[in-house]
DNA sequence: TTGTATGCGTTATCAC
DNA sequence: GTGATAACGCATACAA
């Protein structure tokens, strides 16, 4: 497989190079109509495909983003990567995926591959522990945009969810249906910008509504030890009525338990969760969600990423916060009535 | 953000650029210790990162492997590029992404933007037509590896299920459960290679276990049209006791109308799905599932496409077929008892 | 309108 | 042990 370089087709063409080149770059303006039709005719002879690494080479641009994630398996990640490389893909960029899985070590090298290949911009979801790397970059004004973490320190445009409106409105949905006593449930480490700001949204939110809380009626727990939590709070004697799923995977931990338990949702407890899950609507009774703007999310995310790369800075830092909505349906209603 | 060349690095160091390549590739043998701790001190000062564009321009390899794909948001896929990306970064590649939506148009612009961006190899599920695309790779011994899908005329490595046995462990557990009138739900197109061996796996099996069928019991439809398609299976006089869903797509939707018309699964209808959802276990009653085996045909993929870059070719284009793996849980079994 | 020369940052081949 | 020099394939002044 020997490459056919612009130069073969030069000469072949019987024009130089830069002629060629000329022509590839749509330059036609000062060509002769006979010039380009031969060029034109003897690339398709030769299927002769522009070697973009040495024009990245030259022009220092590769056309190609790299995107950091934790892990493309959870559904909000696989939904923003997809969102992502659509607008990108729209405006003739490449995208490269990193799954860091929340490894400082793996997000760290990554990144360091990336801005060895040369990428035009990044996008992440960023682990706190390389902080003065992406710093370092952000000083360099290097094209950068975060989604979902707001870092300390730096002012890089981020793209979130309006974390506490989510679970103000789990709140709200619930308390207007009467129940009283919400407890809500998250994963551990809780640190993450979204899974702190959520408890702040839920503790402003219980006593704006003026409902009960307690203690114990927090939980942030691995994934691995959640079906005891769950156990030693519907076994208390203070039970709550609702509980409020900060996510996806805590909502399946909780279904869990439910079904182990023969629960009767929403009799004996009352759900909702926030991000919109695939079967939501066909569990029995249907699911409540908040839904998160997934694809806006990264839609943003890549566009305000190629703004930058395109030097139209719009944009100086700003955390831009996104719209949950809430999607009513049957696992927060209150039943008055046996059905 | 002038960046740092290995021209830098030796002028500092007061050494020539070959002894600082010779240093970055790790060819200690010949070098005085001295001259490489000088070496070492001055990138770190630098800050200085290898740009890897020029040296792929040099070496013509780019560790950047391409993978093109329907739509990352189905689950199979999902787990594929997981996979993929895991070897891969492994092994030093980045993967960049393509969702092709099965649209031809857009797989040619991939493959052909891949190529001209110099990836080592190809990772493809591909449509039927660009087949002369492919065609052409291959003859050139481009690494090229299918996954899912085989295209005929050419002898591609491919890494699919053993599609044919996971049907027939669909129709072998429920006729193994006494359901006599088993139906099977597929997505049309029905051409691609997994659609139209599972529904040879469903005629062999039901021959082969004598259970009943009919022209009606094979029903291949667009996914807007399941519920009228179900509709009118489940109303006619010879209604199935069992249902098969060939992916999980077509299972939600066969979910949706047990929901609507309050089917008692598997009294009134028993299921079973191939591919592995995320709520079998959590949805009442339990859903039994032939999984693949998904990490291993990504991962397969990618360890195949990697040796092929590196010229051991071990492999000369052969299919490579996975094992299903029947998960029974409870929508496949019989009551005989009400509970 | 087209050609020549040079550089992009690295590696490879030889000399020294 | 180390250095000079020529590639790699393309783009871009500037010349013609």
């Amino acid at each position: 497989m020997k490459t056919v370089t612009i130069g073969d087709v030069a000469k072949r063409a019987g024009v130089s190079k830069s002629t060629v080149s000329q022509y590839l770059n749509g330059r036609y303006e000062y060509m002769a109509v006979e010039t380009k039709e031969r060029i034109k005719k003897i690339i398709a002879e030769l299927d002769y495909n522009p070697n973009k690494i040495a024009r990245s080479l030259k022009q220092k641009k590769t056309t190609t983003i790299g995107v950091i994630l934790a892990n493309i398996l959870y559904s909000f990640n696989t939904k923003v990567m997809r969102a992502i490389e659509d607008i990108c893909n729209e405006s003739g960029y490449h995208v490269i995926i990193c799954n860091a899985d929340d490894n400082p070590e793996k997000e760290k090298r990554y990144i360091e591959m990336l801005l060895s290949k040369q990428v035009d911009g990044i996008i992440a979801m960023p682990t706190s522990s390389n902080i003065e790397l992406y710093q370092k970059l952000w000083k360099r004004n290097f094209p950068l945009v975060f989604i979902d973490r707001i870092l300390p320190d730096m002012k890089v445009s981020t793209m979130l969810l309006d974390n506490e409106k989510a679970t103000k409105l789990c709140v709200g949905e619930l308390a207007g249906n009467g129940y009283e006593k919400i407890a809500i449930m998250t994963m551990t480490p809780a640190t993450s910008t979204p899974r702190r700001e959520r408890l702040v949204g839920y503790k402003k939110a219980v006593e704006e509504y003026g409902v009960y809380t307690n203690g114990d009626y927090v939980i942030a727990s691995p994934i691995k030890e959640m079906q005891i939590r769950l156990e030693n709070l519907m076994e208390s004697q203070n039970r709550p009525e609702a509980l409020i799923a900060t996510n996806d995977l805590t909502l399946m931990e909780i279904l869990k338990y439910v079904r182990v338990n023969n629960l009767k949702v929403p009799e004996d407890l009352a759900l909702i969760g926030i991000d919109e899950i695939s079967f939501a609507d066909i569990y029995t009774p249907s699911l409540s969600t908040i839904a998160q703007p997934t694809f806006e999310i990264g839609a943003g995310a890549a566009e305000l990423l190629i703004e930058k790369i395109n030097g139209k800075e719009l944009d100086k830092g700003n955390v831009h916060r996104f719209e949950p909505e809430l999607i009513r349906r049957f696992s927060s209603v209150k039943i008055e009535l046996d059905v």
